[in-house]
DNA sequence: TAAGGTACTGACCTCAGGGTAAGTAACTGT
DNA sequence: ACAGTTACTTACCCTGAGGTCAGTACCTTA
C-alpha cells in the first residue's frame, strides 16, 4: 500500500523539479491535452481520416470545433491536411513523423483511461 | 516522409473507432488532461510533496485552482492526502498505486512536450 | 429544377474554468 | 500584544472554450 518510493525518472528537463510558468511547453500541452485535441491524435494513430470520419469518431464534437483543433495541431506540425480539388470535396488528415511520434505516447495513455474510468468515476477504490 | 503506416494499437478498446459521448472515460481524460492535474501529478511522480511544494512547484498556480484540483484527483483514487494535526498545519499528498500507476504514462509525454515545445511553439518545421 | 453531399466559415451566445483577494484557525516566537 | 506560519475557504469577476445555427461553393443525381 506504499505509494510512489521514488523512481519514474523525469528525464533531463525540470531537473529544480519547478515548471516554469512561461514555458512553451505549457502552451503545447495545453494543445495536445485538450478536450478534442487527444481524441482527434488518437483517430489519426490508426491511420489518416477525412473530415467526415473524424467527426464521426469524436462523437460529440461540432464542426467548429474539429475546424479549430484540426488548424492548431497543423500549426503545431502534428497534422498534415491533404485536400483534393474534387467536388464534393475531399479532405484527408494524417499525422505527421512528429505527430506519429506523439500519438505513441498518447495512446496508452488513453488506454488506461479507458480500463480505468468506470472503475473510478463510480469511485470503486483500489483492488479491481 | 510517410505517415502513420498502421501501428501502435489501441489495444481492445474503442475497436469500432468510434468514442463515445457519454463514456466515462471522457470525464476521467478531462481531469487527468486538464491544465493543473497534469503538472500535479507529475511532481507528485518524484514523491511527497506538501501543499507549499506543489504551489512553489506548478508554477503560477492559484490557491483554489491548487485546492480543487488536488481533491479531484483525491477523488478519482489518484491522490491521497495525510493531514498531520500539527500547528502550522502540515499535509502531505502522494501518489497512491493507481496514481502511480498513471503518472509512469504522463511522465513520457510531458517529457516530449518539453523536449519539443519550443520547435513547434517557433515554428521549426520538422528536421531537428 | 430542386435536393443532396462535403468541408468548411462566421455570428452569436452561454457557461464554467480559472484568476484575485480577503478571511480563518490555531499555535509559536519576540 | 502582535506578527508570522500553513493550509485552506469563500465571494466575486472575467475571459475564453465551446455550443448552435445559418450560410457558402460546386458539382451530381433524381
Amino acid at each position: 500500500m506504499e505509494t510512489a518510493p521514488h523512481a519514474a525518472p523525469l528525464p533531463q528537463a525540470f531537473t529544480d523539479g519547478v515548471f516554469p510558468a512561461g514555458c512553451p511547453s505549457r502552451t503545447l500541452l495545453d494543445h495536445i491535452t485538450s478536450k478534442w485535441g487527444v481524441l482527434i491524435l488518437i483517430a489519426l494513430s490508426e491511420g489518416d481520416q477525412r473530415w467526415s470520419d473524424l467527426r464521426r469518431r469524436a462523437e460529440g464534437i461540432s464542426e467548429k470545433m474539429l475546424a479549430q483543433t484540426l488548424k492548431t495541431l497543423e500549426r503545431d506540425g502534428l497534422v498534415s491536411r491533404n485536400a483534393q480539388p474534387v467536388i464534393p470535396p475531399r479532405v484527408d488528415y494524417s499525422l505527421t513523423a512528429r505527430g506519429y511520434e506523439l500519438s505513441a505516447l498518447l495512446v496508452p495513455l488513453v488506454a488506461w483511461a479507458f480500463d480505468n474510468a468506470e472503475d473510478i468515476i463510480n469511485g470503486v477504490p483500489q483492488g479491481k
